[in-house]
DNA sequence: ATCGTCATTTTGTCTTGGACAATTATTGAT
DNA sequence: ATCAATAATTGTCCAAGACAAAATGACGAT
């Protein structure tokens, strides 16, 4: 028969933790974890207890830890690091407004059509812009954070995402007068390594809400491909998003190269809750903050103009 | 110092061929080809002639050809091979309607903005079914063609996904009739080693369209979590949407743990221009072909549950 | 000729253990 | 306290071998 205890290749263990083989493997050798039994072929079978385990150490990984402090720790331990991070980086979780935590209980019980109905009515209570910065920005904090905690599936995370974009995108096609051609010309995308697309929507909401004709190259795309966009479509400003889930060096290494690339008449705008952009600038890079400092950077690219 | 390289390490050419790490070394041990440069540390570095190279193989090796038989070969010999299977395969290639050609037009001229106005006439004249698998779907296989042929940019083809999925996603939002509760429930989603979201959204299109309740998770949800979203959603039907970029093996592997993760209750369907999927049969897993078979499936559903 | 069965070749993925660049932490000097 | 130099950590790459799964070809029977 099958299996009576199941197990899992490796491949498969890769695919679903994220970790590549090669990590799979050296962790073994290293560390002493995981222990996977073998197969009648001589080849690693993970028993699920250890996919679960790998899927928790992945979690607190992203969460800034190292693999040499808890891949060796039994899983009670991890389970007690989990909750104690938790607690540190959201000491002031009841401060959320209420009306935030509807929303993040809509999903977490499951019910879509529920959400839908939750978020499209906001949107229409508080105008696009406002659905955006007061709705949408602080959700998307919240719901990556209860996802670092354990307390979303990923799963959940994915229709939170769905749901947001369509509410979004419908807002922009809605919002578009590409009659009016005032303002700066902006291209949005994000760097290959970030493949984060709620960032870009917001910031193309609030863009073609002031009247500023939008393209969006989706994420992901290298850094040659967004010179050649920008120079094809004389962009006056070249957007990027960045969340945590970029490498601190991937984002001055790039801005870097992005700058050098692109003539000094192209502005470079860089926004995003992401850590590394926090603490230090990038030469010639206009750091965006908070989404309303769009309006007003906008405004001000356009008095320079003048 | 940026020196922009023209070479590329093993890892970007497995990402940018669809071909692993491991085929590439083998292939070089067995067939002597690739080539690739060593760097300062002795690693691969692939010209992008070789890049190039392995793309046309790739592509040939999704229509049928056999490693063995393909990689060694010159250059000339592979595109003289290509010219050929194309004229087998598909003989009336001036046959694509102009309007389509009018499109992929707009697409590399630049102009976004008559591009979107386009295909938005298109969708009105046609109305939205008739748009998705007239237009949209033989679209998406001419620029995928054009690209891995090198004549658009990947900036180019980025910013005809974003232009369909706005449009696409635009007639979801007004075509969705929740109250209307008949129908199978279906999720959508793609393997984690399949980032192509069009599929998707053109399925999602179609299902809404005949009455469906559509939970879409978005692009590369693992496994595991695709079982725990169909539990809790209760689905009937679990979508799966597959192009050339991922392997063949991950395509059967994926579908056997899924099919094995999931109650025989929940229907599987397999569909998109996955050269794999065309020539193999995955057990217990409905295949779709065209778009169309959709409504026939829906409708086949519907009459069984009766 | 057409179909099924068995043997053979082809092909992708897994194996081990070693190496090392890149990243992150720690120490020490100013 | 700040910054640079040193040390530890960690992911990815390499080599060559092995072998299961899939594709092909040979063979015989209907």
């Amino acid at each position: 028969m099958i299996d009576h205890s199941p197990t899992l290749p490796i491949a498969s263990v890769a695919r679903d933790t994220g970790l590549s083989q090669d990590t799979l493997r050296v962790w073994e050798r290293r560390y002493g974890f995981p222990t996977p039994e073998r197969d009648a072929f001589g080849e690693r079978a993970y028993p699920l207890a250890q996919l679960e385990k790998l899927r928790l150490i992945k979690r607190l990984l992203d969460a800034g830890q190292r693999p040499g402090r808890i891949v060796a720790q039994p899983m009670d331990e991890l389970a007690r690091l989990s909750v104690e991070l938790a607690n540190v980086t959201n000491p002031d979780k009841n401060n959320s407004k209420i009306e935030l935590r509807s929303h993040l209980e809509l999903i977490r019980s499951h019910d879509v059509e529920g959400l839908r109905r939750n978020l499209a009515q906001a949107q229409l209570r508080l105008g696009l812009a406002g659905f955006v910065t007061g709705v949408v920005a602080p959700l998307n904090v919240m719901v990556g954070e209860a996802w670092s905690r354990g307390e979303l599936d990923l799963f959940e995370e994915h229709i939170y995402t769905e749901c947001v974009q369509m509410l979004l995108r419908n807002g922009i096609s809605s919002a578009r007068q590409p009659e009016l051609d005032i303002g700066p010309r902006v291209m949005l995308t994000t760097f290959p390594q970030e493949p984060h697309g709620l960032g870009l929507l917001m910031a193309e909401t609030i863009l073609t809400l002031e009247g500023c004709p939008c393209l969006s190259l989706g994420t992901q795309t290298p850094i040659h491909n967004i010179v050649r966009a920008a120079t094809a479509y004389r962009a006056d400003i070249v957007a990027l998003s960045f969340t945590a889930s970029i490498s601190a060096n991937a984002v001055f290494n790039g801005l870097a190269e992005l700058r050098q690339a692109l003539p000094d008449t192209v502005a470079i705008w860089a926004g995003g809750h992401c850590p590394a952009l926090q603490r230090r600038d990038a030469p010639r890079v206009q750091r965006i903050g908070p989404l309303s400092d769009i309006q007003a950077q906008i405004a001000q690219w356009r008095a320079v103009l003048t």
